[in-house]
DNA sequence: TTTGACGTTTACGTAAACGTCAACTAAATG
DNA sequence: CATTTAGTTGACGTTTACGTAAACGTCAAA
């Protein structure tokens, strides 16, 4: 029986960059890009954001998995919650067949979007104040700099 | 001996809105003006992140005060966490006598706006999906509403 | 003078998001 | 075949950011 370690070992050779679709990620080399450790990956699984296939009892991770694993720290970067984070994910796949469905998602869509644009705000301005800090600061050294005193 | 209670109370009666430097405000006013309990306040206290003055042992908050509070909280809704608003208020207010502070200061500056265009890279790349998404959506209603199933 | 609204401190509780063992299995390698 | 090497499942520990309850002080109005 080929082992799962040697079925991502030998697609890690076929492709040192990761971009062809039926790659296999082992939760090790996952937490080696990502920088984060196999049991947050496994937490997340616990937490319904990730079900990767198994292969007996080893987690084996697609380029999919993969994608979302991506997206679910990225999220975290933006400052939400595991829980919303799930609920974000979700809305990639819920049921979109039935008109009211259709427009759940919508609204919730709508939302989110409005809560990201606030979000923006808040960022833009921060970004505006530091800045402005920096630019005092850059002013001053250089009026230092142009002064005799170099203490 | 007047109370503070009052002594917000008839300043409140003077500015209902809040815009004159001398104001005093009490936690029951700035909880309820940012939708926080007194317990945050007093906890970001404890962590070194405001200092109101005090009166006996009753806290109380200048337009200082208040400003630094929504700037903590505005860190929060970007996702710092409570050390990281603790630093970042604190380049406000260094020694800036210093060249070596100075150059300090910048660096720190500087280091911080790299991540905040990060995170604002983020965040479009996130609200683009979610746009798209939106679109997806609106589109299929559209056809749905055109098409004569109305399920 | 008592009630009630608002304030205080102290201390323990809790949910989220992992970290850190321990004890085990299964496969690859010398 | 024994040993690394990677993976697994608990189970308990930890940090952050507050919540909650107790026990008390202070003042204004009734």
């Amino acid at each position: 029986m080929i082992s799962i370690m040697s079925v991502a070992a030998i697609s890690s050779v076929k492709t040192p960059t990761p971009r062809d679709a039926q790659r296999i990620y082992s939760i090790a080399e996952l937490s080696r890009e990502f920088a984060i450790t196999p049991r947050t990956i496994r937490f997340y699984e616990d937490e319904g954001l990730i079900k990767p296939r198994r292969h007996g009892t080893t987690r084996l991770y697609t380029v999919g998995d993969r994608t979302r694993l991506s997206w679910i720290l990225r999220g975290k970067r933006l400052g939400f919650s595991l829980a919303e984070i799930r609920e974000l994910l979700d809305l990639y796949q819920v049921d979109r067949t039935g008109m009211q469905q259709l427009r759940e998602l919508q609204r919730r869509c709508q939302l989110h979007i409005a809560d990201l644009e606030r979000k923006r705000a808040d960022l833009d301005q921060h970004i505006g104040e530091f800045r402005e800090v920096e630019a005092q600061v850059s002013a001053e050294l250089k009026q230092r700099g142009i002064d005799p005193e170099k203490t």
